[in-house]
DNA sequence: TAGATTGTTAATCGATTAACAATC
DNA sequence: TAGATTGTTAATCGATTAACAATC
């Protein structure tokens, strides 16, 4: 099958755009601006109705055209002259986002960072729970994280059922990372939020985002020096 | 001054393009980049003295011909059929991110995640050192985390000579945050890593980079749930 | 030389945005 | 109606990459 020169297409769109939006897939660029325009809904829930696209953009740091632009890839849609709804897009982005219902989170490593990501109160708030904590350190096993106790990471193989997570957080020591990640990926889990300092191989179907502090300074560094 | 249709540009470069190439700005996405082929160099400086686009690549995630064209952008140049000086590479990245000398880092807030922070040995390792973290706890304020004594957020203000820092690190809760970047800023700071959960706003002088773990985890689950 | 790898071009891709008709 | 704001077009921007001549 053609997809250019269709009835549909035009000279100032490129083939590869047209059939990402036949097959409806939303711009990586649109995807993380949306969890920011989501923050705003959750703040503007209680004291308005409708929203527009000028003040979705000041919270995220976009163009209000962008705005529309994104908003319309997700087919949903304003009123002329008014604006969008609050409770509605609220609602539409969660769904599109896979958090309509609240998800579970399992940290890995019980270091410092693993139970600073345990305390932290404000995951439950945007509806992530953290149902496991896990560590290898026999000492630190059996101890309590605020309501969480820390369980031996090799409990991660049976308990695929009777505790199972939608995400995991990897806060493990950068010489176990891949090693971790590779159980992570056995125990049927697809998304992985890595503070370890090293890149971890997964298979194409697992998706992992990065949050490296070293190399966020190094980039801020950058941006410092030079003002 | 016209920059277009002038004896060096080309129909297929956009005016701003040929602009930047002139004033040596360096592109943003090649900026995220550097880092990662740094944190490469450091490992394979002990066992390689040269190193190729290839595997530049493969350690950022990136394109060889796109490293290629980073490299270009930072004027430094390998040798045709052999690579790059791994050594000579290090030292032009580090000098271009501006963390040629190490960098002094405060941070903000003495909650789980500011001594988390405090305590992570990695950013020693790469060149940047915790010199302060304050807090207005009046319980915290005193006590030691590591080697760092955790200090009375108010002597930020006095502090600017005897305590000078680069590099700012907001572990503070959502509500303080605008508060303590506005006082950083007034103490001159230009770089702020911002882990508080809602933007700041600062001059645009100062640049500001925001982890925020909600967001993360909200993009991920958009790409878990379509898999 | 033959093989390897750079440096650069040209094309395309993906994202942004000004502008404005549509319409509440 | 007049004012406000959306939805969409068209242009441009910024980034990526295949391909290949240059050259070690």
């Amino acid at each position: 099958m053609r997809l250019d020169s269709g009835a549909g297409s035009r000279d100032s769109k490129h083939a590869a755009q047209v059939y990402r939006e036949l097959v409806n897939e939303i711009p990586k660029a649109t995807v993380v601006r949306l969890p920011r325009y989501l923050r705003l809904l959750e703040d503007l829930a209680l004291s308005k109705d409708v929203v527009s696209s000028e003040e979705l953009a000041a919270a995220a740091g976009a163009n209000a055209a962008n705005v529309r632009r994104d908003l319309s890839h997700l087919d949903f849609h304003g009123v002329r002259g008014i604006g969008y709804s609050v409770a509605e897009l609220k609602a539409r982005i969660r769904q599109e986002l896979g958090i309509a219902e609240r998800q579970r989170v399992a940290i890995l490593g019980a270091g410092n960072l693993g139970r600073a990501l345990a305390n932290y109160g404000g995951l439950s708030r945007r509806g992530f729970d953290v149902v496991a904590l896990y560590d290898t350190d026999v000492r630190k096993i059996g101890s309590k994280v605020g309501s969480i106790t820390i369980q031996d990471l090799d409990l991660l193989d049976g308990d695929c059922t009777s505790k199972s997570f939608e995400i995991a957080i990897l806060a493990v020591p950068a010489v176990a990372a891949q090693q971790v990640a590779d159980r992570l990926v056995e125990h049927g889990i697809r998304s992985i939020l890595n503070f370890a300092p090293v890149r971890v191989n997964v298979p194409e179907k697992v998706s992992v985002r990065q949050v490296d502090l070293s190399m966020e300074l190094q980039v801020l560094s950058y941006y410092g020096s030079r003002l």
